[in-house]
DNA sequence: CTAGTCCACTGGTCGGACCAGTCACAGTCG
DNA sequence: CGACTGTGACTGGTCCGACCAGTGGACTAG
């Protein structure tokens, strides 16, 4: 056989899926623009020259992406929503097209956000935030005789109350949904290894100085021990030059 | 009439809804986890007393959503993905919506993603990326002249090169469709205030001040004015007491 | 000119049908 | 005994035709 030509695998398209991209395309091209509105379903199906039920996927599929919206009974046909505004829109399909996030750069997203939000809890930090914090302490230290995966519960709860002493929920959002992709990219290369006790002790030892920074009032020293932290709980996982970016993102 | 009991206006409910939310939930509550399968959709159609056609068009949602993928003739059914990147920008624009989230909260969060861009910017500078800043600085002195339209643009090509030297796409990302959400957010509270000649002047003040102390290594500061910077900017949209916790946000 | 009625048409949902593809399994071949 | 193959029960993709509850514009009566 000839030298192998870099065939990609391929996965048959959809009738639905064509339809979004002409739809989306036209947008794009300005054909479409927000405050029109699309043909109706049945017209829509001499159109595409496709049963009503694929018309119908393709329009769920729109609204689901905040291009369109159907009401039932109108007689101008699904209406295009203007939330669909240039900059952020062309930022959303490069971000859709691109799949080539590496693993450093979302622990490096990481270190940052959990380092911010710590600094501003520790400036807007309460009497009653702090015992928060000493009471989730408590529970981690608890959870190290059980299991990791205790451990981790406990873990997010500190982060919890981080974020809600920041006051900004989309810190914490940010973070969960990070911290998911994370653990499962790392599931995915290995097994199963951080659950050893001495690693979960060093991350109890790193959290309780973070705590002791907030109360005392240095934030800066306090999200710099945090992005310690998760930079030694994920370090591992990453290729070596790039530790080297990520090491440089502990100092402030 | 009695007083405005500030009544909503309501939607109808699409059962294809229910059943993306029944998924969701199920999802979020651990009930179902990336790498099982869902039922056929023969057989969801019997759990859910729906329709296929019903099933279908939740199941193409989930799809767009990132949360399954169905492959014709499998029969172990749609499968569960892991959280990808396109699932988090999901999560991240249904973040957006406009009930959950406060104006200040957003800012807050571009306050504290831009700062930390510009320090680990400061950090990991080249020459070369403070040549291109000087660039995008002209180029926004440039566009004062012309239209607020071509500054903003001229300050979105400022973050990317930021977002660019700090290597990491996602703060970019992140800032990019926040940022989109909230000039979404204030064209509606306002028809069109910023594009005062005198607010540009004074960002591109801003901008400037920035790059300098990116020049001399002083991301401390580089970020603190990138923060002003912002909160001048948006402060005059948010309420007064948000206001406060935004200033507090603004020194390190 | 206004108020009310009416009706064509909309989207939402349903059930049944056919097709091409996939996969597990039983049976066959070496 | 193991590797191969053929089969068949499934899967999802698409289509069709039907019914319903709404909507909104046109039309009519006052």
């Amino acid at each position: 056989m000839a030298k192998n030509p870099q065939f990609q695998p391929v996965q048959p398209v959809r009738a639905y899926q064509r339809i979004v991209e002409q739809v989306e395309d036209a947008l794009a091209r300005g054909d479409l623009a927000p405050g029109q509105r699309l043909p109706s379903e049945r017209e829509l199906v001499a159109q595409f020259e496709v049963s009503r039920s694929t018309v119908r996927e393709a329009l769920r599929v729109l609204e689901s992406n905040g291009v369109v919206r159907s009401r039932p009974g109108d007689p101008n046909g699904p209406e295009i929503l203007p939330f669909s505004q240039s900059a952020l829109r062309k930022q959303m399909v490069r971000l859709a097209r691109v799949d080539e996030l590496t693993l450093s750069e979302l622990i490096g997203f990481r270190m940052i956000m959990d380092g911010a939000a710590i600094q501003v809890a520790t400036r807007l930090r309460t009497p009653e935030h702090l015992a928060e914090m000493e009471e989730t302490l408590v529970a981690m230290r608890a959870a190290i005789d059980v299991d990791f995966e205790a451990f981790s519960e406990a873990d997010l709860a500190f982060h919890d109350v981080i974020a809600r002493v920041s006051r900004n929920s989309l810190i914490q959002t940010c973070n969960d949904v990070v911290r998911g992709v994370v653990l499962t990219l790392i599931s995915d290369k290995v097994a199963h290894a951080p659950n050893s006790r001495a690693l979960m002790l060093e991350s109890l030892e790193h959290h309780t100085e973070v705590v002791d920074a907030i109360r005392a009032g240095n934030g800066h020293a306090a999200a710099r021990i945090a992005r310690q932290n998760m930079y030694d709980y994920y370090a591992s996982y990453v290729p070596a030059p790039e530790q080297e970016t990520l090491r440089a993102l502990i100092d402030d």
